[in-house]
DNA sequence: AAGAAGAGCAACCGAATTGTTGCCTTTTTA
DNA sequence: TAAAAAGGCAACAATTCGGTTGCTCTTCTT
């Protein structure tokens, strides 16, 4: 998985939602968390696929349930990515900044 | 902005590419930024825009030609909120801990 | 054994996304 | 001043998304 697809998958505020109340407790069933989303289950069920494509979430069946929990590794990734961008970014400010310093004064 | 919008924008492997280059240069024109994307400059020129309202980029235009910069701020609000998931998370976790360790041995 | 609970699957629909082509405007520059 | 460079805008097509309804299947529970 790219690490686009973790974004594409975290870029919706229903799945975002769905993510954060993971975060907060071990394991759900799938029809809890559908509940208070404002959608039907089904369409719950197709959010929670994309998060599972994604692997920010496993899906282990259990007799007549499923549940759901959150997989922090892809998290872990995605914020690492992000990092690393905002490092490139320090790199090259700091460059660019110690090469003004070493200038002789313009005037 | 909600961060979710920003995580959708940065769900797309050519706006990673476009926000990885920007993330190493000061700012670029847009015909620049469109090279070796495998679409044109029109195609590029949408997907800026989208990074344009998630406010991950902001367009500078100047004469003839428009600058391109990252702007960092959306970068670091969708990090935070990572990293608050993840601390959600390690929470959760840290106190099923203490619960298990307070409980008398099961044998 | 019957009903309820949890969930899967497929078809369908409207809207949004992604990418294209074609053409126009403005600003440099040779 | 004419050509080239940079870019805007609109229309169009294909595809994907997000959500629904309807039905079936399996597994608990009483």
């Amino acid at each position: 998985m790219a690490v686009a697809d973790v974004f594409r998958a975290l870029g919706d505020p229903i799945r975002l939602e769905m993510v954060q109340r993971l975060s907060r407790s071990r394991r759900q069933k799938i029809a809890a968390l559908s509940n208070g989303l404002g959608i039907t289950r089904q369409g719950a069920r197709r959010h929670l696929q994309v998060l599972a494509d994604a692997e920010l979430v496993r899906l282990e069946p259990s007799g007549r349930d499923v549940w759901v929990e959150l997989d922090p590794i892809s998290l872990d990734r995605a914020r690492g990515f992000i990092a690393e961008l905002e490092r490139q970014w320090d790199v090259r400010l700091e460059a660019l900044k110690r090469s003004i310093e070493g200038e002789p004064p313009s005037e």
